[in-house]
DNA sequence: TCGCATTTGTTTAATGTTCAAGAAGAGGTC
DNA sequence: GACCTCTTCTTGAACATTAAACAAATGCGA
């Protein structure tokens, strides 16, 4: 039996609001076996070249490119799309690794700041071109102007579909 | 310091070969956004209503698609696109669920099968709908015909770039 | 047949993530 | 101020994944 395609007697007609189409289900085949290879790669290129996964990679990213290279801690999940169980859990890390500090926020006391390093920059310096490669390799080398700019307009829609503006939204970082 | 950007005295011209432009950058930021956000909403969804994250359920339905509801353990690493080590810890637990058991290979006594059992059979049909649900939700209903159409041959293209043919190829389920 | 590299799958330890709970401060209302 | 609720961030335990090492079987070539 088929868990996801159109009920058996019913070779391919409407868009049953329950199941997807034959069409839909290739689409997201394909959506879930590239996310899960690229991130894969991903990780694996890093933790090779940096010693870090992705998602960490990522949160230094996030910070060199903030005032300062520093951004407390809810604003850092915020931009990075995690919890901040996550975030803290991860930023323990990079301090142990000399990458992140934490600093006070002078104006909340409950608040702290993570802060890139001089080394925690230097690491984004000697492995950034390296990373990069990596994606257009992956990504962008692959595809056509139009691809890419499909792509963009695509994913910004999920993205936005998935963190609604409402009030009592389920948002990584409010929980 | 941007370090995904082209150098700071250079605007915007060619997409020189080590940084992404200002345009790859926000497609690529999109993506990231996407993934992070849609993986996060599924194993909270699944979790919640089947008791296991989003890739332990695509292993039931790689499973349950399969003649027999039956699989190699390499053949399903390969359909998930996960290492063998990984699936074997998570067969472990879906076993102790009960949704899974593991038989023998008569022909290669090396090998073994993960067949899904009733009980995994029953949790794929009790919990499916919900699942497609929430795909169609935050995928599906907000793209066009044209856009789901470009998203599968994207998705497509960057999978088969990560799975080459050649001998020697870095795939999870070959480590 | 022997020897040896390869394949198959598991195991252990280290690492990362989630979940639930909680400490501590902020901010509002009375 | 006293009280209450909400926000911010951390913690510890349970769960999941990765990485490296391994045992056992296969199968190939000498």
């Amino acid at each position: 039996m088929n868990t996801a395609s159109a009920s058996a007697d019913e070779t391919e007609t409407a868009p049953e609001a329950h199941w997807l189409t034959q069409e839909e289900q290739r689409v997201w085949r394909s959506y879930l076996h590239a996310t899960t290879l690229l991130e894969d790669h991903l990780d694996r290129q890093l933790q090779r070249d940096a010693g870090m996964p992705h998602i960490y990679y990522g949160l230094l990213v996030g910070l060199a490119a903030a005032p300062h290279s520093r951004l407390r801690m809810t604003e850092l999940a915020m931009k990075a799309k995690i919890t901040r169980s996550r975030l803290s859990h991860a930023i323990a890390r990079l301090e142990k690794n000399g990458w992140v500090r934490r600093e006070e926020c002078p104006s909340d006391k409950r608040g702290q700041f993570a802060v890139l390093t001089p080394q925690g920059h230097e690491v984004l310096d000697r492995t950034a071109p390296g990373h990069v490669r990596a994606v257009r390799q992956a990504v962008f080398d692959r595809l056509t102007p139009e691809q890419q700019q499909a792509l963009g307009e695509i994913m910004q829609i999920v993205a936005e579909g998935l963190e609604p503006d409402e009030a009592g939204a389920d948002l990584p970082w409010l929980r």
